[in-house]
DNA sequence: AGCACGCCGACT
DNA sequence: GTCGGCGTGCTC
């Protein structure tokens, strides 16, 4: 992420009178804000809510501004109504206008994120609810004597309850009201349930207590300031940042930690409820509709103290925010890849940068960007050495696949076989680890070759024994696995090729019968509530062997856990993606890091066919300061990030001709300024995906400069046809 | 993002 | 002859 000014906001009053124009923002991908006229009577500020006609329907929007006054007169609209709720803070509306310029997308597309509950806004009205009426004993259809019982306790209720508890259709809610069963009674909302936070204090380690006390006084001074929080897997990384929570919470301000979308377990929230005696508000994808509304009220309202959540908890709009935490800062999940194309790391860095906040990143193994900017000056670094409770860093080992090769049709080496069964004989806890998800990533058919491939997608389908089914991975494609080859219809003869998780596990079954082992991964754990029971059945014991993809790699505290083994450490490296080899260090350390945290040593084996390949040596000998240097100086050779800035093009259809017609037009129309340069149009790492045909083309630029305005020309220049989409991915993550 | 208008297949 | 499929275009 590179530091862009703030777009200027239009100067000019904020307090528009009856008559004049206002710029109201919408929540949709519009270019701009639309002008309305204020109505009579009404007073309007910048950050007011209102409601507004937008074509044949109402909307909510926020008063952006002053009217842009290049909209007809007789054109204009007038708005609607101001809501009576608190205004989106400046902070907020300057954040919002920033990601939009960085990222180029659509304004209205970002008050979209921030407005993700579009009936927050609206108050609510009176609500009504039923009650059972007195009623002669009479005869009663099943259904509705289903509903006198829910409702036999006198309480008030709202019709879609009635009908949901007891399990009849809305109709038959309706047809006791008008025949006088049900009476109407208005409806309170239960207030929601407000348990102050309070700090405990908890002992620190001398190395925890120093950064503790750097992290409390950055809060504390109010201004922007970026810390980085730096240590190995266990050395209490977690408690120190709470501190710094607990500094904010202390100044009456409000505290948001971002956390990876599947961190955010029981465990954690345990923790913090140990800390602070209450729970935090929590941001994620699973969350009802009901919860997401309160919650974002909440925030807005400064009731909610402290935020838990992923990438889009940093577009809430906060009543009084003291300070952002972004743990495991280097984690890819941070990365939105749709819609608005952001790094929810570098938005907080902005944030920080806009509200006056400071920020900390929290990580055992930083970004090469955050290394970089702290080596430049530009982030504090606050180091935690040691491990926590006098528990030693797991030995890494690597297993060379070539001298010790698996059985024919296995994929676990003998050294890895004898790690196990002396694991499990000392009643100790084992991981494989394989980022690969179901039973085989490919099938082909023994007698013709065939490859089964998806339809919509340039990818093999993949086997998941389990279920049964061909899977894409990509677009969600997925069939029944078929007995006779789709080509040349030769029956049982297609051959599953190389592993994944399940078939790990049918070798595991087949090595050591009688161990208890369980198969985690992101079909099998779909969000906060899974991974708790993962974590509970692993924490009570009631696993020996867990195989897992990256799912188990996240920061999971495992007390028994002391054999951590890697079935495929060269399975990131393949590509020659930019960011594989830090991504594969990253991954792999964090793997590592779950072996041996508690009094037992953990040890972990890494089978590799390149034992000398320069990331399995940095890993080998605990050199991640060797290797990031290797890698920096590379991208510094380079001009690659983060010494140079990339912004990626991906142009798609269903027409492979016009989009490379328009993929052609851009790189035509290229900019050839100084500092800048345009590769491509090449076809994309995944040529087809979901039906559409993809055309990258990257654009990479010295830091200098300006990329948001390089690409705003460029792309005036052409116009997107009819079914051909243009993305922009400004800091690509991946892209080869 | 909705919701309109606008041209080509299977039905009363 | 209509009802309706979703392609493209607009909303201050």
């Amino acid at each position: 992420m590179h530091a862009v000014a703030a777009t200027t906001s239009v100067p000019g009053p904020t307090v528009f009178p009856p008559g004049t124009r206002v710029a109201v923002l919408l929540p949709l991908p519009l270019a701009g804000a639309y002008d309305y006229v204020v109505p009579e009577e009404t007073v309007l500020t910048a950050g007011d809510f209102v409601q507004v006609p937008l074509g044949p329907r109402q909307m909510v929007g926020v008063v952006w501004g002053r009217g842009q006054g290049d909209v007809a007169a007789e054109k204009l609209r007038a708005v609607a109504q101001r809501l009576d709720v608190a205004p989106l803070p400046p902070a907020s509306r300057a954040f919002i206008d920033w990601v939009a310029n960085y990222t180029l997308a659509a304004p209205g597309a970002v008050l979209r994120l921030a407005l993700s509950v579009p009936d927050a806004i609206v108050p609510d009205g009176p609500r009504t609810g039923f009650v059972l009426a007195e009623m002669s004993p009479q005869k009663l259809t099943a259904a509705r004597q289903r509903v006198r019982a829910v409702m036999a306790d006198g309480a008030i209720r709202a019709a879609a309850d009635i009908a949901r508890f007891a399990e009849v259709s809305s109709g038959v809610v309706r047809g006791m009201a008008d025949s006088g069963l049900l009476l109407e009674k208005p409806l309170f909302r239960t207030p929601p349930p407000h348990q102050p936070l309070v700090p405990k204090a908890v002992a620190l380690s001398p190395a925890q207590a120093t950064a503790a006390a750097e992290l409390r006084a950055r809060v504390q001074e109010s201004a922007f300031s970026v810390s980085v929080l730096d240590g190995v897997t266990g050395s209490g990384k977690t408690e120190v940042y709470l501190e710094a929570v607990t500094a904010a919470l202390q100044q009456g301000r409000q505290a948001l930690v971002l956390v990876p979308e599947i961190s955010l377990t029981a465990q954690w929230l345990d923790r913090f409820r140990a800390r602070f005696g209450a729970d935090p508000a929590e941001w994620h994808s699973e969350l009802s509709q009901a919860k997401r509304r309160e919650t974002w009220r909440a925030v807005a309202q400064g009731r909610a103290q402290v935020v838990v959540g992923a990438r889009s908890a940093l577009f809430l709009p906060y009543a009084n925010l003291g300070v952002v935490i972004v743990d495991e800062e280097h984690d890819s999940s941070y990365k939105q890849e749709e819609g608005v194309i952001y790094n929810a790391r570098d938005m907080a860095v902005a944030l920080g940068h806009i509200a006056h906040l400071p920020i900390v990143l929290v990580s055992a193994t930083p970004s090469l960007e955050t290394v970089v900017n702290v080596e430049q000056g530009r982030y504090r670094l606050l180091h935690l050495p040691e491990r926590h409770a006098d528990a030693q860093m797991p030995a890494i080992a690597a297993v060379d696949m070539r001298k010790a090769p698996p059985a024919r049709g296995r994929w676990l080496s003998p050294v890895v076989i004898d790690a196990i069964t002396q694991t499990l004989a000392e009643k100790s806890q084992v991981m494989l680890f394989l980022n690969r998800r179901g039973y085989a990533p490919l099938t082909l058919c023994r007698t013709c070759g065939h490859r089964l491939q998806c339809p919509n997608c340039q990818a093999w389908l993949v086997e998941h024994r389990y279920t049964g089914r061909l899977e894409c991975h990509h677009c969600g494609h997925s069939i029944p696995m078929p007995r006779a080859c789709p080509s040349c219809h030769t029956e049982d003869s297609l051959a599953a090729c190389g592993p994944g998780v399940e078939r790990i596990a049918e070798e595991v079954a087949q090595l050591f019968p009688d161990a208890r082992a369980a198969v985690m991964a992101s079909d099998t754990i779909r969000g906060p509530a899974d991974a708790t029971a993962m974590v509970r059945a692993v924490t009570e014991h009631k696993v020996d062997i867990l195989i897992g993809t990256q799912i188990v790699a996240k920061g999971h505290h495992f007390p028994l856990l002391t054999l951590v083994a890697v079935v495929d450490a060269d399975l990131g490296l393949g590509g020659g993606d930019l960011r594989a080899s830090e991504r594969t260090y990253q991954l792999l350390s964090q793997v590592a890091g779950r072996a041996g945290r508690a009094e037992r040593p953990g040890h972990v084996l890494l089978q590799t066919y390149m034992p000398e390949h320069p990331v399995m040596e940095a890993l080998l000998a605990d050199d991640r300061a060797g290797f990031l240097q290797r890698e920096s100086e590379e991208r510094r050779a380079g001009t690659w990030p983060p010494f140079g800035r990339l912004v990626a093009l991906i142009v798609s259809g269903p027409n492979a001709q016009r989009a490379e017609g328009y993929a052609r037009d851009l790189a035509r129309t290229a900019p050839h300024e100084e500092g800048v340069r345009v590769l491509g149009p090449a076809p994309a790492p995944l040529a087809l995906l979901r039906g559409r045909h993809r055309f990258r083309l990257l654009l990479r630029a010295q830091r200098a400069v300006n990329v948001q305005a390089v690409m705003r020309a460029w792309l005036k220049r052409s116009t997107c046809p009819n079914g051909v989409r243009l993305q922009v991915d400004v800091d690509p993550y991946s892209f080869f």
